[in-house]
DNA sequence: ATCAAGGTAGACAACTTTGTCTACCTCTGT
DNA sequence: ACAGAGGTAGACAAAGTTGTCTACCTTGAT
């Protein structure tokens, strides 16, 4: 009927990240999606090809998101303000295009499967760096010192809401960028 | 004959760390310590229960090099080289009493079981507060804005060096946190 | 010398995991 | 009408997981 290799990628993107990698077997993400077996490995290789897919699904969700929160900013002052109060806002569950905030899905795939993907931690590394270059076409101006902090404090923020629960991590970091304005 | 729980506690931490909690099986800790499997259950209830050991012997081995290092500031200026010169140094693989640079054994702990095990996300926690604590108290003077700076920065930067390889992350932190001292 | 405590070796149960395969069904285009 | 593509349901193999248990051995205190 419908696109199965979406409907796939989209539970098990849904499972992945809700309750991690390692944690998710592929009988699950088939009871969740209503998918034959067989019909998932029609579409995928083996499970490290659906987990590539679900990063693959993640990136342009969350690129996307972000974009557009950072293209109202007109100066590099609105462009920090902008970036961490997204942040906040992610932290908080207060984004209806992502799932309740579990931390940065790249950072946790890249420790759960560091060891046994090399796919997929270049593919996290890969997603953090057109993050950065994301905020960089933003900026109003260049300012290489302020992009370097804003991707610090960035990673640091999310490090902190997960696992020292600290949901107001990304408003601690404003006044630290402003600085670098 | 000796102390065989602080044999089964090292072991599993090396591999733990190296390889991530959930690819390495009690077998495995037991063929590397060579003792019997009998003996493990004997002095631990659980997987669990080891991976809680293993981040206590972590906890203690982590904030005694880092007080250590952090010891010799007699400024916040001070301090604050001296606490990105030691994340430098570990990212590195240059601290002999860390194995090779892996991540933070808490962040990644978290991350591996935080789903399923409450308790090795709460000590993971925990472990940061005293990070914090740390540095908090080695401040020449009280600086809750420069406190925050550098746990901020602290988190970013051990995740920057692991996720994207900036192994040099935690140099650039230096200047931002310069400007809170 | 003996005896209890604790260690060894490893078989085993019970379960879970990924991935393959068979047999059948249901659409769609010609 | 019917061939073929692709979906379904689920058994099954092969491997790996944690945790239990039996049977034996070693060592140190009395």
């Amino acid at each position: 009927m419908t696109d199965k290799r979406a409907l796939l990628t989209d539970s098990a993107l849904q499972l992945f990240y809700e309750k991690g990698i390692n944690s998710v077997g592929i009988n699950e993400v088939l009871k969740v999606s209503g998918v034959a077996k067989k019909t998932l490995y029609n579409h995928f290789d083996s499970k490290e090809a659906l987990v590539l897919a679900t990063l693959e699904a993640r990136d342009q969700i969350f690129l996307g998101w972000l974009a557009k929160r950072l293209s109202e900013a007109s100066s590099n002052a609105e462009l920090v303000e902008a970036l961490f109060a997204s942040l906040t806002d992610w932290f908080n569950s207060r984004v209806p295009e992502l799932p309740p905030f579990r931390g940065c899905f790249f950072i946790n795939s890249s420790i759960e499967c560091g060891e046994t993907s090399k796919a997929v931690s270049i593919y996290c590394q890969t997603h953090k760096a057109k993050v950065r270059e994301l905020i960089e076409n933003q900026l109003a101006e260049p300012n290489a010192s302020l992009l370097d902090a804003l991707c610090l404090l960035k990673e640091g923020a999310i490090v902190s809401a997960y696992v020292s629960q600290d949901l107001e991590a990304a408003n601690k970091a404003v006044p630290l960028a402003m600085a670098f304005v």
